[in-house]
DNA sequence: TTCGAACAGGATAATAATTCTCAATATAGT
DNA sequence: ACTATATTGAGAATTATTATCCTGTTCGAA
């Protein structure tokens, strides 16, 4: 069974402070504060382990890299397409399209995610920038 | 301009024989058969430079390796959990969503894209015969 | 308590997927 | 044919993630 160690608790908890979808790696920079001496392996495992486990949320979206978001329940997220930034929509999550799925595939449906790609605020106004200084 | 090149001609026709949503790597399999010196390389550019033109699509899924699609209108995929086997879903796009997206983020909209997870039927088989056998 | 087994951590090596670099080749337009 | 540009193949480099290995910790049973 699952120890709650000092890394996982820490680990846990700078999730929980941050309203983005941190990458492993920004997660490590944020431990790393309170505990300087965790390795980035440790980061990786326990994000892993707690994602299975159910006490965190593993999202899988385009990009390179996973992102973690210590809500469990289901939300759909919006990436930006320049910076790659993970915002969550609020909008209500439709959940008579697992049954519209379910009836035309022969997959057994775990689950679903949609995902909207866009151009965040910042990246908008950078791109305005660089437009006019050319 | 984009010039079309044997090597593009080739992987763009072999990516539209199968029904699939082949990685890269699968794709220059197939390419290779025909054109036995190209390079891997060559392969990830030109599926690259084809997604940039609109000439196909670039499936950003869950997993680990991105997946291109010859069809470039938007649709939904499913992704098995087990093989990462990904296919096509027969449900109607849903345009208004979109809209109601917009309405709550001040991200500039550019797509959007349905992901199911589930387990395919050839691992359902698979599961089944691994249960029974313990 | 103390002994052993399982668990967990940190450091680092290994792997996987993708991108970059660069010299050689091909192509289009003049 | 000539030149500028685009493209290729080979391989190196990069990025993100996972595995390995050894050491230290913790939990329970004796």
């Amino acid at each position: 069974m699952l120890r709650l160690t000092t890394q996982r608790q820490v680990i846990l908890e700078e999730l929980s402070k941050v309203t983005s979808h941190p990458t492993a790696n920004e997660l490590y920079d944020l431990v790393r504060k309170r505990l300087p001496r965790i390795g980035l392996g440790t980061v990786y495992r326990n994000l892993e382990l707690m994602a299975d486990n159910g006490m965190i949320l593993k999202i899988e979206v385009g990009g390179t890299q996973k992102r973690f978001d210590a809500t469990t329940e289901n939300h759909y997220h919006i990436r930006c397409a320049e910076c790659g930034k993970v915002d969550d929509l609020d909008i209500p999550v439709l959940n008579n399209l697992v049954a519209q799925a379910a009836a035309t595939t022969s997959y057994q449906i775990i689950g679903h995610h949609v995902e909207f790609t866009g151009t965040c605020p910042a990246c908008q106004q950078r791109l305005a920038r660089e437009q006019a200084a050319q």
